[in-house]
DNA sequence: CGGAAAATATGAGATATCTCATATTATTGT
DNA sequence: ACAATAATATGAGATATCTCATATTTTCCG
């Protein structure tokens, strides 16, 4: 991880402002850091030391289980606040999250600020309805989980993932993500391409029934 | 639904003070409501008018699905905010409420409240503890639903559950609430009778070996 | 560039979980 | 008290998903 020095605290500052995210100035607080890819925004059981804002980039959030299994909770991009819980709660991080690619973020120290981001209004108004979205988010993954084969997850996420067309994501942190074997993610991938509904190539695969995988997403 | 009047509505008031929560007086807007067994708090699809305070017995948050399957996402019990989602993001409940004993909540009207609750820094502080909690716990519950089969789930719930060691809730409802069929639940509460790990009583099940019990859980 | 590590791919048996059907018991409301 | 409804119980076949093992290809880094 890397702080950015003037002018290219002050590029990123005006790039992504989130003054109006706050009653009081923030902006003499806020530190921008750079992690590369790999990196490790906040490790489990590690004590934040900032509340992050992501403004570039891709994360994953994810958590280690006793038996060794890891479940990606979710995918962070921006915008979004990371290591607001444990402000909130003073507790150590449970979940880690690791950049995917290089990341870019808004860093206000925990120490500094604190109190004044607890009773500040505007504040927490925003992160009450980014907390509202995020229960709301994980709500409906928990349940569509319980509920819908993986067949009709993939579809979903295939749609949601893919650009013009294309999807190219890894299957390792696909299978964590929706929470199956790689095994199993294989055979449904294999299956929705011999239905042909997708097409395999060499980086990924193309959407050839995009009706067909809406139908499949529900 | 009831709202009760004085002097029962002082009582509740009284016995279970909410004034802290908040910066400005809140009392007076505050109307003390009963809620049959059964009855809804909230349907899927209403519009809500109060921000609820749940004093007073249990109800389950479940969503319906497309395809019919019902997800219980949790029982719901004192203290605890119900509604808050909807007032920050005025939308639809997308979720039901519905009373699983009789239930006693302080309401607060929305449309009379509303600009006040969303800038006062006091309880918008308290409801992000409780959101940041509230997707705390739906994450874990998410994790460990994908990672742990329904024996280590069950024991935990049992153990959660009983009262004395001795466990007594409606199978319909905790197939539910756990995710899988009610024939696959019956089949793993027989795999614990069976290892002497619970005993079935007419009413429901006493735990026999609460040490096996709790490695299972885990 | 080359070796190590990571990602991808495949086959096959095992098992957790599902659906379906039916019977019995308990609860509820009139 | 009785009928209807809800909850509980059971057997059995189907299937979604898992684990394991191995091979191949791609990526990364010194």
């Amino acid at each position: 991880m890397q702080f950015l020095v003037e002018p290219l605290r002050n590029y990123y500052l005006n790039k992504y402002p989130i003054e109006s995210l706050f009653s009081f100035p923030i902006t003499p607080f806020i530190q921008v850091c750079q992690f590369e890819r790999g990196e490790f925004i906040f490790k489990e059981g590690s004590y934040p030391e900032y509340l992050y804002y992501l403004v570039e980039g891709k994360a994953k959030l994810y958590v280690t289980h006793e038996n060794g299994k890891i479940s990606l909770i979710n995918f962070l991009q921006a915008p979004t606040f990371m290591g607001e819980i444990e402000l909130l709660n003073e507790e150590r991080i449970s979940k880690a999250i690791q950049t995917v690619t290089k990341v870019t973020c808004l860093a206000i120290p925990i120490h500094a600020c604190k109190d004044k981001l607890l009773t500040d209004a505007t504040f927490l108004k925003h992160l009450c309805i980014f907390l509202s979205q995020k229960a709301t988010t994980i709500s409906a993954k928990y349940t569509e989980n319980q509920v819908y084969p993986l067949v009709n997850r993939l579809a979903a996420f295939i749609l949601v993932s893919a650009d013009h067309d294309f999807y190219k994501e890894k299957h390792t942190e696909v299978c964590e993500y929706l929470g199956v074997s790689y095994r199993h993610l294989l055979h449904v991938f294999a299956k929705l391409s011999e239905e042909g509904v997708i097409k395999k190539h060499s980086r990924g695969y193309l959407i050839q029934d995009r009706i067909r995988l809406q139908q499949l997403a529900k």
